[in-house]
DNA sequence: GATGAATGAGGGTTCATTCAT
DNA sequence: CATGAATGAACCCTCATTCAT
């Protein structure tokens, strides 16, 4: 009895959990592929399963998408941490980090946010905590980097952190088989974060400055 | 009402024309705020002319859409030619025609096309032939640059066309008030284009390789 | 197991009565509250029970609909009963009955059906024989009060059953911080039917009359 | 110029006009026959139009719920002043006044309305206002009947009109063919105003007493 | 028997497009 | 040419009912 504790009660449970993670799953794509405007109809298809499971599981269109954004962010933070705990080379760790960010392909959905990213922002308090999670992530590494000589000290970890958003955009405009040209690309921006560029103009990026994006 | 040529014909012309342009801002910047699916209705609104009048110059969204790209396009191409013709630095010439794409704020209607990209760049001619077009014009230059030894030389055409319209969508994520924070990374990408960076991974980019975006 | 005749079998099916009678309660006051559509859920969720063991009880809404006012056609008729059976007084039985009838709450159900009441005479069988069950109680009562001058005589038995409907109907209306609203009308019609009011337009009212209604 | 007054442009607006009145008068009766609930679709078939041109004339059906109940209770306030403006015989231009009532087939989309009656009495500003309008018409014939012993002293005019909505909604319980009961059960209620019944339980109705209904 | 997750048809609402004025 | 009312297809979401556990 206390070896098989009972899989009967649980296996609904984990049916239900399977069919919410395929509709996460199967949400993520199709917001980057279609836009979040894209029909309910056609993610529950997708996900294989009728659109009323998928409205039991997401009361609607704005909480899946909550759903879909909070699961990215969980997938980034456990990055963050992978790259940036113990880190003893800075720039090396920011490094790994933003070329990780790319990978995870959250961008697509961030940036069908646009048309209402002000107002996203404020009502999808995830992606303002987010922010603040990240900018304590990489600070330390922003400023070890800089201390090191590793990093123009004209940036600030705000600037990195509206980067990493272009990056992650950058690479969901790309269709999969060219996101080989993102990976260019990143390193492109690395190199320009490198001391001994040319002066910027303006301030440097502090958290107040992006509210929205 | 024979006898006279009369100026009325020529009046509503000009009138015509008037609504003509106003749509097609209006569609542009409505095209940007609220992406590709804003109601035709709130365009005309906008526009201060009623839908029938947006139909009568305007076949559906599609062909609006068109206009405003095609709009857009003429201005890019203006701009190409007055920083690239004669030039005799190109490499400032290729910075400031990057600075003035941004400007153009092109950008946002065409990522608003995103979600569809693949498809869109098969129907709207007009995207692959600015495309070609403006690779003729830059290629002199990035080629000029390199030749010079101010950029680095693994790096094509076509990467810094795919990074000009990272850097356009780029400026489009932020609001108006924010768009000083594009100028810095343009600027960063930029000295990131400058020789002595690291290896790119990957073949350079062609034409070829972007038949969509 | 098979040894034992086991109280459960018992036990279980006074689970099962005492669920269904609670779903016939729930449902008759969501039926009043919120009419006849209230979602299934609901009344499920009211009676502490799943939607799965209402279905069991009740194969549809409109079987469930069916045993709501079964149940309170019941009630009605055992009140009349009381009431009616050796009222020496035909008069204050007559008017005991009406009273005890808007007690009942009945007819928030009965109302709820107005919708399709035509098409619910036919389907819902008690309820044409709850009518003429009742007016084999009332005319009695009636035809003596009526005989001893306590009752004006130009109206019918008929007359009162759809007067009683009402009235009933009335209450119902009322919420029930307002109860003692209709007591106070229940009287004025009771004094409506006093001997010496004014002529009356029209036949009185007979069975036939109330196919439906 | 003055004599013809150009009905070119009217003429569109008359059509307009005319659909929303037909749209109006469907919805009174559908609302009467077949609830508040009844498809919106419906309502635009009866009314022979599409369900958009249901929608330009009425955002939503809570849009088109208040319209109806504004037209019926516009023609209530013309009964109500012809009946009662200029009247020397109170009692007689009250009952006059109830009868007319029941004639307008009101009672239908109100008593439609009771699921939610005490939300909508808050919502729906029309008719918390129409009770008050009407307080103001009734009271002087209230108390002018009894003043002259015509009527009995222990209702209210807030009595009067509860009595009324239960009228109104009496006769919406029958249909069409047996719209002749509800005029004797009309008379019955009046008689049973009259002086001289028995003794009433509870106090008189005041206004304040229905916030709803 | 009880449970509640899954299904999908149905009805509300929006909006692209047409067309009469 | 301009206008804006009308149309109806398409999409969102709800809920009655079924069924695996």
């Amino acid at each position: 009895m206390s070896t098989a504790p009972s899989p009967v009660p649980a296996r609904r449970r984990a049916d239900a959990q399977r069919n919410r993670d395929r509709i996460i799953a199967t949400a993520h794509l199709a917001f980057i592929r279609h836009g979040i405007g894209v029909p309910m109809e056609e993610i529950a298809r997708g996900a294989e399963v009728g659109v009323g499971t998928l409205y039991r599981h997401f009361a609607d269109r704005e909480a899946l998408l909550r759903a879909v954004i909070a699961a990215g962010l969980e997938r980034l933070m456990t990055v963050s941490r992978q790259e940036t705990d113990h880190a003893t080379d800075p720039w090396g760790a920011l490094c790994r980090f933003v070329r990780r960010c790319v990978e995870l392909r959250l961008g697509g959905t961030l940036s069908a946010l646009r048309p209402r990213m002000a107002q996203a922002m404020k009502e999808i308090a995830e992606l303002a905590d987010a922010r603040q999670r990240m900018l304590e992530l990489l600070d330390p590494l922003v400023r070890g980097a800089q201390e090191r000589g590793q990093m123009r000290t004209d940036v600030s970890t705000g600037d990195m952190i509206i980067l990493i958003g272009m990056l992650v955009r950058h690479e969901c405009e790309l269709t999969e088989d060219k996101e080989w040209i993102t990976r260019r690309h990143v390193e492109i921006v690395l190199d320009g974060l490198r001391p001994g560029g040319g002066e910027l103009p303006g301030p440097t990026v502090t958290l107040t400055d992006f509210h929205h994006d």
